[in-house]
RNA sequence: GCGCCCAUAGUUCAAUGGAUAGAACACCAGCCUUCUAAGCUGGUUAUGUAGGUUCGAUUCCUGCUGGGCGUACCA
């Protein structure tokens, strides 16, 4: 938003003798202006200290920067050029610009698939699949809001060896499995869970229960008979409790891929390329033999002909680039298969030309607990329901006293926004560590804090007879206190900072940049709030507050869209 | 063993090579006759270790220590 002035600035700085890149910076505290530069390199071509240089700087600039009616003034501070903007102007110019599409960029006409969530059937939706979910949804929002034209797919994982291990266990338990028929989803996919669980610990322990799977596996492939009907049904299961996790969540995809649809065209991509050599027999199996490059080796095809993980992302690969023929690629996956991606990537090189420079992937680090690692072998997992049912009945207590309608509905937002926000608030590479007891962070930065601003701005606007907000914004007439607060100062600057921030986390696909934009703009908000009054101010003062918390709601709303998270009016 | 990633306050997280390393939680002391106290104000506490590059290093490079992940028929 303040683009354009920057690059006032900059010119300047380059006619009055600065040569190279610059940046300019924002100084550590309000009262030394709001932008900087720093004199550091521009010394050493004078061959002074900074500081001095810093001097001479603000001197050459004199002239430059008269015509800079939005300059106050510049000031050498140590070996920095501080400059110092008028407040009135700078405020006429940053509320003018928040308009209800502020933050939208422009169409950049390139199509970006967004593949996240890519749970597989029947076995558990845990943590780490939500950190997935809510961080895909995110990423596509904000990549949207930048003009990308964003497809969102998910590939959900319905034959394999974890399918065979939970028919296995259920075909041993087939009482249960019958009685479940009517039962609620929920139960049933508590049961598959526990099936898959067994399973695994049959196939690591018992060589012959080994044997069952495999052969199952083999049979769920080939949809034998005996299994087909389990499977199916097991697999519908496990289908519409997703949905229902995907709705709840507040996300969508524009086309669903199986394993199921592109196994068997897996299994020919790797024959005819097996003649060509890129794969080799080995033990039976066919082989990558990334171990040459720097990579792992991969099994493709395992010894009894059936493609592995490996095999069918070659298929996935060419079927969505022939469906959408997409600029690019965003696998959202979890960090631990990061080396394995990277020999999918150099073998699609090959098998796929057109996909060279295109695929990438998101890594998102790790979910852990803080009472021990998460598996969904162990069958001790975290369930995405369980936690957003225990963060739920926490928020209900907080509300027991408020007076607020609509409890029910308003505590599932804002539980929602809580744990959104808790897993989108770290960079999207890192590592989160999961507190179980104290679930998440219901105040301080939190989500809850950033939604209650909106629900504060909400309360005075309606006492201020302006419930139609957005269309008086624009209806104002400028009115401008001669004096601005510091804090309103720093709030406006903070405020004008969104569309950078925005294009930062879209370069940088990580939406913890907004995150924590938004929880500074809720920190000095709720500064201003506290210092100022709003309704109860001098006319011009009361208007000028009335715009900028309309400015603010803007801001946080559409910030907090872009984590996925939607507003209450109250709260 | 080899490869990739990580190490900042009691805890969980920030910090394009630059100004006094910021927050939140927890703990202590205050603030509701005044726009919602899920809030605000004040207080205590940190860059794993040894070197190197630089005017300047939490940031870049190397060694060490301690963690996580991956490493053939799972996904």
């Amino acid at each position: 938003m303040l683009s354009s002035l920057k690059q006032q600035l900059i010119k300047a700085l380059y006619s009055a003798g600065v040569t190279g890149s610059i940046e300019l910076v924002t100084p550590p505290k309000p009262e030394m202006g709001e932008f900087a530069f720093a004199c550091f390199n521009y010394a050493k071509k004078l061959n002074l200290n900074p500081a001095e240089s810093a001097k001479i700087l603000v001197e050459d600039l004199q002239k430059e920067i008269a015509e800079i009616d939005i300059l106050d003034k510049v000031e050498a501070v140590g070996p920095y050029v501080n400059f110092y903007l008028n407040s009135s102007l700078l405020a006429e110019k940053i509320l003018g610009s928040i308009t209800p599409d502020y933050g939208k960029q422009e169409k950049k006409n390139k199509k970006v698939l967004i593949e996240y969530a890519q749970p597989n059937t029947h076995k558990a939706f845990h943590i780490g699949h939500l950190r997935g979910t809510i961080t895909g949804e995110s990423l596509s929002r904000i990549m949207e809001m930048c003009g990308y034209n964003v497809v969102r797919v998910n590939y959900q994982g319905d034959v394999g060896m974890h399918i065979a291990k939970a028919i296995w266990a259920i075909i041993r338990n087939k009482e249960k499995y019958d009685s479940l028929k009517h039962s609620s989803v929920e139960e049933k996919v508590q049961f598959l869970g526990m099936a898959y669980a067994d399973g695994a610990k049959a196939f690591e322990s018992d060589e012959k229960s080994k044997a069952e799977i495999v052969d199952i596996n083999a049979k769920i492939y080939k949809q034998d008979k005996s299994i087909k009907e389990i499977y199916g049904e097991t697999r519908a299961w496990s289908l519409e409790y997703f949905d229902k996790i995907y709705i709840k969540l507040d996300t969508h995809f524009d086309r669903l891929f199986f394993e199921s649809e592109v196994f068997e065209r897996a299994i020919g991509i790797v024959k005819n390329f097996l003649i060509e050599h890129l794969f080799a027999e080995s033990e039976g199996a066919i082989i990558y033999r990334g171990s040459t490059q720097g990579l792992h080796d991969r099994v493709f095809l395992s010894s009894m002909g059936l493609p592995t993980y490996e095999a069918k992302d070659l298929a996935l690969a060419e079927l969505q680039f022939k469906e959408f023929n997409p600029d690019k690629i965003i696998h959202v996956i979890a960090r631990e298969q990061t080396e394995y991606l990277r020999v999918i990537f150099q073998v699609l090189e090959r098998t796929l030309p057109n996909s060279r420079g295109k695929e990438s992937h998101l890594a998102f680090g790790w979910v852990s607990l803080k009472s021990g690692k998460m598996s969904s072998r162990s069958g001790q997992v975290v369930l995405a329901e369980d936690l957003i049912n225990d963060i739920n009945k926490k928020i209900l207590g907080i509300m027991e006293e408020s007076d607020i309608k609509n409890k029910e509905f308003i505590s599932e937002k804002v539980s929602l926004g809580a744990l959104k926000y808790s897993f989108l608030k770290t960079g999207v590479h890192n590592d989160i560590v999961f507190d179980l007891e104290e679930s998440v962070s219901l105040s301080g930065d939190s989500g809850p804090y950033l939604m209650y601003i909106v629900a504060r701005i909400n309360r005075i606007l309606d006492k201020a007879g302006s419930r139609n907000f957005f269309k008086k914004l624009f209806k104002k007439k400028n009115v401008l206190p001669k004096n601005i607060d510091s804090i309103e100062k720093q709030l406006l600057m903070k405020l004008a900072e969104f569309n950078d921030i925005i294009k930062i986390a879209c370069d940088n696909h990580d939406p913890s940049k907004i995150a924590q934009y938004l929880f500074s703009v809720a920190q000095l908000f709720n500064n201003f709030y506290h210092e100022l009054p709003i309704l109860k101010a001098e006319n011009e003062d009361k208007k000028f507050r009335i715009e900028i918390i309309k400015s603010v709601h803007i801001v946080m709303t559409k910030g907090l869209y872009l984590l996925g998270i939607s507003t209450v009016k109250e709260m």
